[in-house]
DNA sequence: AAAGCGGGGTG
DNA sequence: CACCCAGCTTT
């Protein structure tokens, strides 16, 4: 399909570049098959400067395969508390489990096997299998799609299933005897520091005199990818409640359902608002109260508008309007109807690091103590 | 094939 | 502000 000559010198100025161009990463200095997992998941959707401090956390709490196969789920969720797309940490635990009971510790050195884990995929069991043991696997992500679009001027929309497959094949057959573990970092270090997205540095690239994109004039053009659709909107109205009495000093949270969106996370308690809008500050704390006797959280008091704030899935993106609330002792003897199921809890600032958060209430709580401070 | 699933960055 | 980065699982 493409000249052996192209491909050729492609795979030999590459590996050439990438000798002297690599960066130093954390999970580069070893070959150690469980750190690179680690690595490949955490790289999943996730830029290589935000997972790096993350990396060096989570290695040093779970060195080896036992340690994070024993470990309680709370501490990997907690570890991860920030990264994003949880269900990889859940699921990262979970294989590694199945590698230590299954497998002696040893993770799986054939595609089918490692294909089998949780979380494992066509580009982390290509990533794992090629840059660990050096098998000639090719690991197909977003950076080795647009290398390969441009180099070789294939006009595929990159979002389509059917597209993967095709560079799968393509990147297979460039890996020269010997060489998957470097090459494939290659192709990788290539699409993240010169073949970039946006203004790609052609001038400096190893392999721009054989590149048909830029032949062509096509380079800022490639890949060709079909636009996502926006996030739909969603009202919460949020309520950050402090304790009185022996709960003085401490607010409520709770933990979210075992599966969906920020599964087993904590939060503060909330509601989805009517999509109609928001009313008045008044209208809306009585609001409040109401949706949240509704969940079976009885006798909270919103008092005072606290902070507006937005949170951006990719699929969602919540405006939210936090309001001060109270449950204290008073209403409790006056009322009498005061309740909190068992998965809600009062935790205090010094508790916070025995629970994981999504980063938008993390924000919450941070401002909340930065006005305290005041 | 499409949707669900977080959190960042840049111009 | 609009735009960009994106792999695995489930439906």
């Amino acid at each position: 399909m493409y000249s052996e000559e192209q491909q050729l010198y492609f795979s030999k100025n590459l590996l050439e570049w990438y000798q002297t161009h690599k960066r130093d990463l954390p999970w580069r200095r070893s070959k150690n098959p469980y750190y690179i997992w680690i690595s490949e998941v955490m790289l999943q959707q996730t830029r290589v400067d935000t997972v790096i401090p993350y990396f060096h956390r989570f290695v040093d709490q779970f060195p080896t395969v036992e340690a994070l196969a024993t470990a309680p789920e709370e501490n990997v969720l907690k570890a991860w508390e920030g990264l994003g797309y949880y269900s990889r940490a859940r699921n990262l635990q979970s294989a590694v489990r199945e590698v230590h009971e299954r497998y002696e510790g040893v993770v799986p050195q054939n595609k089918a096997d490692i294909s089998a884990l949780k979380g494992v995929g066509p580009y982390t069991s290509g990533a794992i299998l090629s840059i660990a043991y050096n098998k000639p696997e090719p690991a197909v992500d977003g950076n080795v799609m647009r290398v390969l679009s441009r180099y070789f001027l294939i006009e595929e929309d990159i979002m389509k299933p059917s597209t993967r497959t095709i560079m799968e094949k393509l990147a297979r057959e460039l890996i020269l005897e010997g060489t998957a573990s470097d090459f494939n970092q290659a192709l990788m270090e290539l699409g993240a520091m010169v073949c970039t997205p946006r203004s790609p540095h052609c001038l400096t690239c190893p392999v721009m005199a054989h590149c048909s994109a830029r032949e062509a004039g096509m380079e800022e053009a490639l890949p060709i990818k079909k636009k996502a659709k926006p996030p739909r909107p969603e009202l919460r109205a949020v309520a950050f409640v402090e304790g009185t009495g022996e709960n003085a000093g401490k607010w409520l949270i709770r933990q979210r359902p075992q599966e969906g969106l920020l599964a087993r996370m904590w939060e503060l308690p909330h509601v989805e608002w009517p999509s109609s809008g928001w009313q008045s500050d008044e209208e809306n704390m009585s609001e409040l109260r109401q949706a949240l006797a509704e969940q079976e959280l009885i006798g909270i008091q919103p008092d005072e508008w606290f902070m507006d704030t937005e949170h951006i899935f990719s699929h969602i993106v919540w405006k939210m309007k936090v309001y001060r609330a109270k449950l204290g002792d008073a209403n409790r003897q006056s009322t009498g109807e005061e309740w909190i199921p068992f998965h809600y809890r009062w935790v205090g600032p010094e508790d916070l690091q025995n629970y994981a958060f999504p980063n938008v209430f993390v924000r919450i709580m941070r401002e909340w103590q930065e006005q305290c401070e005041e």
